[in-house]
DNA sequence: CGAGTTGAACGTACGGTGTACGATAACCAC
DNA sequence: GTGGTTATCGTACACCGTACGTTCAACTCG
């Protein structure tokens, strides 16, 4: 009654259409039957590629962090470390899911070598051992949690955009009581309208004054 | 037919056993059913009190939150901020589900406050506008970001402990190719141990990197 | 005291979820 | 052909969030 198609599935284009699933509707809509759908295939066929949701899940993150540009091993270590997170960066934002599922799972093959290169370059760059483990945890901290911060403000929870949340909230609250909270939804709108840049770099910003300290650091050390 | 008990239930019950349930099964096991269940009540008795779902974890977070000690107002700005945000840390790390869902609902009353809070003393310890805007990304960012991974590690995904994911990893992982990776994981093991006491202050060697960076960035700006 | 009204409680039901189980049928080696 | 293997997936189950509407204790008013 049931097996005609046998054929054009694979892991691969499971996680594939997977990541294109939950780019598009979110993961919350992510499920085994509409995912199934969308590959033309029965709900239990997915079984065969994939142990169960969250090994789905897990495997799309993997699969995702496959793409992140990894610090280059020649040049200098600082700046190979910064474009690596910021190549992350921007690929957290494009896969806004991918940053929520980071640590809701253990790291994969993908994960594993991007933690790898991730330590080498600290070590590279000539910390020592106890601050390449403070380090990497301060660095990978921050593209992980700097991102999902940033997710959390572009798409509020129902609100359509940022400008109307922010809007909004300006309506409801009382400014008295909250002026610098005020004054700080104001720069994010500010952000917004363009009229000031900043915006566009906190999340190296950041990343710089972490950087920064933790060379200040080793220096002291010596 | 129902309704005999007429009583002993209100929001605030409602939230406060939405946090011991959650603290003591996981989030993921709190149902409104389940939790009903824990107040002797129906399930949806409780949509008399919580608009729905998400509503309620929303304001179990809030709730939480309040638990937080604010930055002081007197004494040194740079102190408060640590102080609090120490105790920002510790609430997330009793109330793990906490730090996963403080970015996925817009901010109830306490965490306005707290927000607020926490721009007071930027803006107290001397701060210009953009470094405050700035800094308190940051110090956020730390406090959330930091705790979800710091719990994503304890907690790990499929295992019971630390020392059983971090000594299954080490057996299963290809030790050659991973030599960095090796090691921090064996940092993480030696933590445990009590070999080396850096696993404690390790939140605060990174919060003490972002302050130090601000307080030079400001300095330089004069 | 009795009648009428209000509002909290919640039983039932619906459309979804993840997934265990087992039936089905296309493929391949002989 | 024939038999074994293996991918496909229909069915079913337990559970989820929650819309809807009923029930009935408690209060108000005459």
């Amino acid at each position: 009654m049931n097996p005609p198609p046998r054929s054009s599935i694979d892991r691969d284009r499971v996680l594939s259409e997977g990541i294109a699933f939950a780019d598009e509707q979110g993961v919350d809509a992510l499920s085994m039957r509409s995912l199934a759908e969308r590959l033309g295939v029965g709900a239990m066929t997915l079984y065969g590629y994939v142990a169960n949701k969250d090994e789905l899940i897990a495997g799309m993150v993997d699969r995702a962090v496959l793409e992140i540009e990894l610090p280059a091993t020649d040049g200098n270590p600082r700046e190979a470390l910064s474009a690596s997170a910021v190549s992350a960066h921007r690929l957290l934002l494009d896969h806004g899911w991918a940053a929520t599922q980071w640590n809701e799972s253990a790291p994969g093959p993908a994960r594993t070598a991007y933690m790898e290169s991730i330590l080498r370059a600290l070590s590279d760059w000539g910390l020592d051992d106890d601050l390449v483990f403070r380090g990497y945890h301060a660095v990978t901290m921050h593209i992980v949690g700097f991102t999902i911060q940033e997710l959390g403000y572009r798409n509020p929870a129902g609100f359509d955009s940022l400008r109307e949340a922010a809007e909004g909230f300006l309506d409801v609250m009382d400014a008295d009581a909250l002026p610098h909270l005020v004054e700080h939804i104001r720069g994010h709108l500010h952000g917004l309208d363009g009229v000031d840049p900043r915006h566009d770099s906190e999340f190296e910003f950041v990343l710089g004054l972490l950087l920064d300290g933790l060379a200040n650091e080793q220096a002291k050390r010596g």
